[in-house]
DNA sequence: TCTGGGGTCCTAGGACCC
DNA sequence: TCTGGGGTCCTAGGACCC
């Protein structure tokens, strides 16, 4: 689409508490009971169901700091299952598109969609049946927020959610300035889509507390300190949309792989399995894009959290002769780059690999001089892929990435694939 | 006597998002 | 014992060119 004017209707739909939702969908003992998800590694609470949320349990908090209000409370945890998260939002999403034809799908559990034209005379109605149809069909529970700028939209979204009062549904698009600013005023600005941690500490140093507060400031400041894109930010919350629904993938521009290790890796063996598997990862999602790789940049790093053990971190990067998304080709680079970087006696707790400057695989010129080497390439990387899609991604890997892998992370409370794996379906007991 | 300066490109770092 | 991973965009400043 591309294109709005000053009377677009914005929809935001959020999946409430997603990961934690997921899980439930699956699992009716849940029903009513505190749920936490946990990032990879086991590391950080990263979802709670509102359940763990009224007992205390922050966002983003390392698991092993609330294990003692965990195991009181009995609260159910779960180490991240991506591959039943992925395939849910394709449900949800599938629904939403057909409640517009402009949405944008903006996260794993997050769209917008823009409502200009489909009863306009009751959004509010209209929305509430998104909801539930969403719920009836995928058991995920959703809030929607309305407004005319995607950054309002945000801010109903907040008050959609945290006030079961509005049934899940509450619109800015229409209201008078004095309710919306009674809105605004009770948004602090942390809150605010587009301000951080950073930004909000700059705010509170100059006096200015919540959303209200903050469209009074000079643009020049704003735009100063904040750059364009608190601005733009400014701008929204006081109702003139800048920021565009953008409803056609844009093309990626990096690929990031990269995992923190279950235990400290100490030896060059073993980061260069690691290094190895990372890069197999992250050539596969390029050519799931029919992407190439002109640059490929490695990466490593102790422990930060331990200052008393030696710290050391580093990355180097390389421009290929040639883009190419040929997994050995791109390993040997990358081996060849980590052999820079490492450095013996240190206890890694990281490692990754990103590629960079992704062209279209199509335009890559063919080597006169190869004799069909790149087509060879091609095919094989072509019968890797579809092996591993339909056998499980590691059914067919590079020697390079070990066998062990003692260095994986660690996932002790995994749900099963219920939705993409035959082996681990529900079962119905009749 | 007097030793430029403007434009462009690239990169690293910092901010944000979920 | 234990602290995520994957992205985007913007800006300042250095390198380089003429």
């Amino acid at each position: 689409m591309g294109k709005y004017s000053s009377d677009t209707i914005f929809a935001l739909i959020d999946c409430n508490n997603f990961y934690a939702s997921c899980e439930r969908v699956f699992n009716p003992k849940l029903w009513g009971k505190p749920v936490i998800v946990l990032s990879n590694n086991d590391g950080c609470i990263v979802a709670r169901s509102n359940e763990a949320k009224a007992l205390g349990i922050k966002m983003a908090v390392p698991y092993f700091e609330m294990k003692d209000v965990i195991e009181k409370n009995n609260v159910y945890v779960f180490s991240s299952n991506y591959t039943l998260y992925g395939d849910m939002s394709r449900r949800v999403m599938n629904i939403l598109s057909t409640f517009s034809p402009d949405i944008e799908f903006y996260s794993i559990d997050e769209a917008f969609l823009v409502l200009n034209g489909i009863f306009e005379n009751n959004i509010t109605g209209y929305c509430k049946n998104v909801r539930s149809t969403v719920m009836k069909w995928t058991g995920i529970p959703v809030s929607i927020g309305i407004a005319k700028t995607k950054t309002l939209a945000k801010i109903a979204n907040e008050y959609a959610k945290k006030h079961p009062i509005y049934g899940g549904v509450v619109d800015l698009s229409n209201v008078d300035k004095e309710k919306k600013d009674g809105f605004l005023k009770k948004m602090v600005v942390e809150d605010i889509w587009g301000v951080g941690k950073q930004y909000a500490r700059l705010l509170n140093f100059n006096r200015i507390y919540n959303a209200y507060e903050f469209t009074y400031m000079s643009e020049e400041w704003v735009k100063k300190n904040m750059s364009v894109v608190g601005l733009r930010t400014q701008l929204e919350l006081r109702g003139t949309a800048c920021i565009e629904l953008s409803d056609s993938p844009q093309p990626q521009k990096n690929i990031l792989a990269s995992r923190s290790f279950g235990r400290p890796v100490e030896c060059f063996k073993e980061m260069h399995e690691a290094v190895s598997q990372y890069v197999t990862r992250a050539a596969a999602r390029l050519r799931k894009q029919n992407l190439a790789a002109g640059n490929i940049s490695v990466f490593l790093a102790t422990n930060r959290f331990k200052p008393e053990e030696k710290q050391y971190s580093n990355s180097i990067s390389y421009s290929l002769p040639e883009p190419t998304d040929y997994t050995p080709d791109l390993i040997d680079y990358a081996i060849a780059l980590l052999k820079k970087i490492y450095k013996d006696g240190y206890k890694y707790k990281k490692g990754g690999v990103l590629l960079n400057d992704l062209v279209p695989n199509d335009i890559i010129q063919q080597n006169m001089f190869d004799g069909g080497l790149n087509i060879k390439k091609k095919a094989l990387m072509k019968t890797v892929d579809s092996i591993n899609m339909e056998w499980g991604k590691d059914t067919l890997k590079n020697a390079s990435v070990g066998i062990r892998q003692k260095w994986d992370m660690r996932r002790q409370f995994c749900s099963p694939r219920y939705t993409t794996s035959w082996n681990e379906l529900l079962t119905a007991r009749i």
